[in-house]
DNA sequence: TTGAAAGCGCTAACAC
DNA sequence: GTGTTAGCGCTTTCAA
């Protein structure tokens, strides 16, 4: 009967049975303001008995803020971004902020949508995981100064800090090295589903290329037609071979190794086989493929931090926030 | 300065705007009570104006409800999840609701922590995937009168709803099948993540098994002190031999894989390997791994399908909803 | 068809 | 130390 006749239990209740004043259950609740420890201990025997629970929507409308971060990230994704998750949700915790997930299907550009309703659930601020934020959309975010945090992607928006692994960096490192030693058969596969993400790729890429007075053209993009890479990938390496073959995610990088295998072709003895985004997949293909690992827990964990200062009014001296990468040599690759 | 100097508009704001009361401006935003066409319009431009957004804080608070909906997930799991995850966030996407993520730590018992939070929260209602919810937890979920939905997991709790997959069913016919051809020789490799799953698992065998006056013991646990089934695996298969190895998750049954391959056991000339819970990691595997393909979008929308119609009042006359599994044969399996 | 006013549950001056 | 009271922004009777 206690359940389905349960009343509600506010602080006024509270105040009734420990025989206060609401302003003094408050003063416990959040512990703020003096109070005497044997009002204390009665208030608090009160709560106990009556089972009470602060109303988090009425402190929110009184404190005009809701301790939840809105997290946007792109579905389908789950599988790279879990460990940036879990990074977020571990800092969230200390820092006691709720998380509200939100997620943009590719096709059809809803991201207007989502941020109109960011808006009116007053997220405290919002942390994105996502290329195709457009500036007019990052400008409610704005008008209504939600703090924004980009993780993996550095924007140029000044009101908002960003989280990001520099993989113009990473590349040009990698490539450089292939180029030292006279290896220049170089190309990168992608699918047009990060074009920030593969822009600052290519840019390290060419970077290093120029700097060995080549130009580096090695782009093959998997037609969007093709529903998974494995097809068409499997119609290329039919047709071609390079010294190495450089992928946007490991699972693709996977499609390569099976592909080139398929059609004859040797890794890494004829083909070495790198992946820039890793992901659990890694450790349960044989070979393992060379690839940079991404600090994934820390991108996520740094973006909650960084959103916490934000939101404290800590004065945040940097902008930007770059993490380190680490090359794995492992053995799909033999230079 | 638009942007510094923004004040907060709120319902009034725009009642004051549009000359109007502010009830007058809730029944636009709501439509609901009959409004004079040409007021409508005076009220939305008003709005469009003012860039006015409702507050859904103090929407929450006035209605006594927030469109919120908490899950419950463990961390780690992202791999499995993420399809149950866009299952849940499109369906919940339609009804307008809004999702806040919660993540337990196998480790720490933090759940009672999270359904506190959820409580205060006051979350509409709460989907959980996780086998570790105790009792007293559920208990105040109820006495809260918070509408569960679980995933996964059939529980015995009466007053809430369960989305799941007769794993019990699957693995008695796979196994039964085996038995009819006189193959017996049977192992499932766990690691005791998920207690009540492996024991419906368990549970189907047995029944096989018995039916074919038999008994079942073939269940090889991975003890906890490895911190990877790889470790344990290969020294297991160094010195075991089976016909059938099934394996709770694919990525042990990528382990099995590489393990037996390395012990000179050959997949599936000398055993035929299997996997219960299927993810994207089996299509990258070679050779494909035989498994049971779960329903994983479609228990996450059904899910929030069924929390919708509790939360509507509409009455549920199903507690439980059976999902079908589908077992996929491929390459890792000759019988 | 519209407005006035009483909550929703809590916080934070301000007063005692 | 503790109580009073005025909001926070919105919904919803009840009157007009």
């Amino acid at each position: 009967m206690s359940n389905s006749e349960k009343k509600k239990v506010t602080i006024y209740s509270v105040a009734n049975e420990a025989g206060v004043s609401l302003a003094t259950v408050s003063r416990v609740i959040n512990d703020s303001g003096l109070v005497k420890q044997e009002t204390k201990d009665k208030v608090e025997a009160a709560i106990v008995k009556l089972g009470y629970r602060p109303n988090a929507v009425a402190q929110g409308l009184a404190l005009k803020k809701t301790t939840t971060i809105a997290l946007v990230v792109p579905d389908s994704s789950f599988l790279y971004i879990g460990k940036i998750i879990n990074g977020l949700l571990d800092v969230a915790k200390i820092y006691k902020y709720n998380i509200t997930l939100h997620t943009t299907s590719s096709s059809i550009n809803e991201m207007s949508e989502i941020i109109d309703n960011i808006v009116k659930s007053r997220a405290d601020g919002v942390i994105i995981y996502n290329e195709s934020l457009s500036n007019s959309e990052s400008e409610v975010l704005n008008s209504f100064q939600v703090p924004m945090v980009y993780i993996g992607h550095k924007t140029t928006n000044l009101s908002s800090c960003n989280v990001y692994v520099d993989y113009s960096q990473a590349l040009y490192e990698l490539v450089n090295e292939y180029l030292d030693k006279g290896i220049d058969d170089i190309i990168i596969v992608e699918d047009r589903k990060n074009p920030d993400t593969i822009s600052q790729i290519i840019s390290g890429i060419s970077r290093a290329y120029e700097e060995h007075g080549k130009k580096f053209d090695g782009y093959v993009e998997i037609p969007e037609q093709y529903h998974n890479s494995y097809e068409f990938l499997n119609e290329y390496f039919s047709r071609h071979k390079h010294d190495v073959v450089i992928s946007m995610r490991d699972s693709q990088a996977v499609a390569v190794l099976n592909t080139c295998r398929e059609n004859g072709i040797r890794v890494p003895e004829d083909t070495d086989v790198i992946s820039v985004l890793d992901s659990r997949i890694n450790d349960m293909v044989r070979p393992r493929i060379s690839s940079f690992v991404i600090p994934s827990y820390d991108l996520g964990a740094l973006a909650m931090r960084v959103m916490t200062k934000m939101l404290n009014g800590e004065t945040v001296k940097e902008r930007d926030y770059k993490l380190n990468y680490i090359y794995e040599r492992k053995a799909s690759t033999k230079n």
